[in-house]
DNA sequence: TCACATTTAATTGTTCGCAATTGAATGTGG
DNA sequence: CCACATTCAATTGCGAACAATTAAATGTGA
């Protein structure tokens, strides 16, 4: 008598935890859209830019360290901010490798535009703060565990 | 004295849970990665195939409910699960709009390849099942939460 | 110094994800 | 019955995301 355990069986979609968080990330970028495109952002778009915001000038692999990013991605997508005056790329003289980021005045002017994302947010969640705060630790945590299996 | 602020600010990185949850997304792709790779699926894929294994024979449409995701995703992505011979698209005869997903013999056989998958992911998570369910379930409140206001 | 490894971005090719549009089939009101 | 709206999948175009490779600059050991 089979009866009751789909709900835990682990080769059921509503079982998974990882289809959760896929799901729940398509969500976020869904309530982002709108509020972005004012801004002329996609979400990875005002990812870096939140990055430049805390501070400027910074290579590309210390971006793709922060957001999980690699050149493949980060590449194209600050050329596209190049191209609308965000940013500017420009090759490092100590080390000729990198390329710093650079935020323009337009880069930097657009933070106080971009006030607003965060407590429009928070309204969708329908949320209180400390809620959202304690699930973000925990979901943290556990990609920070994810990622540590990666590195074997 | 604006110090020890920083942390709180709702324009820092890590105040965001939206990026705890796109990352994290992102770290449990890259660990189904070499499991998937075996199976010949991506990530995607697989979801689409959770959703056939339990219920086979299903409209494109009802995939995507239940998924979250539109036939402009879908359609390419079915296209090549059936080059894979894992399903068969058919038009149905009662409503010639709709085209039906049926599982292959292959695409029902994967199901017993497949079976190992979840016990990877949960190992590789370093947390209990019932941490892990309850974190499930606030994810998908909160996602569902954020789909409701976009239906406004 | 010189061969060799490492680091860093860029490039190529494949697959998602979604907005917007198209076209065919179906449903509905008058 | 017929004009009209709705539904459903497919298509087009763009922007991620990542694997794999390339190329240039830098670091290292003999």
């Amino acid at each position: 008598m089979p009866r009751k355990l789909s709900t835990l069986d682990p080769q059921r979609l509503d079982s998974q935890i990882c289809f959760a968080v896929y799901s729940a990330a398509h969500a976020f970028n869904r309530v982002y859209k709108p509020l972005l495109d004012r801004l002329g952002l996609t979400y990875p778009q005002y990812l870096v830019m939140l990055v430049l915001w805390e501070r400027d000038d910074v290579p590309v692999k210390d971006i793709g360290e922060k957001l999980f990013l690699d050149s493949g991605t980060l590449t194209p997508l600050l050329k596209r901010l190049e191209a609308a005056h965000l940013v500017k790329r420009t090759r490092s003289s100590e080390d000729e490798r990198q390329v710093l980021i650079a935020l323009t005045p337009q880069g930097h002017a657009l933070k106080e535009k971009a006030r607003g994302v965060p407590p429009s947010i928070l309204a969708a969640t329908d949320c209180s703060v400390s809620e959202l705060v304690a699930m973000k630790d925990e979901i943290v945590a556990l990609r920070d565990r994810l990622n540590a299996v990666i590195g074997e």
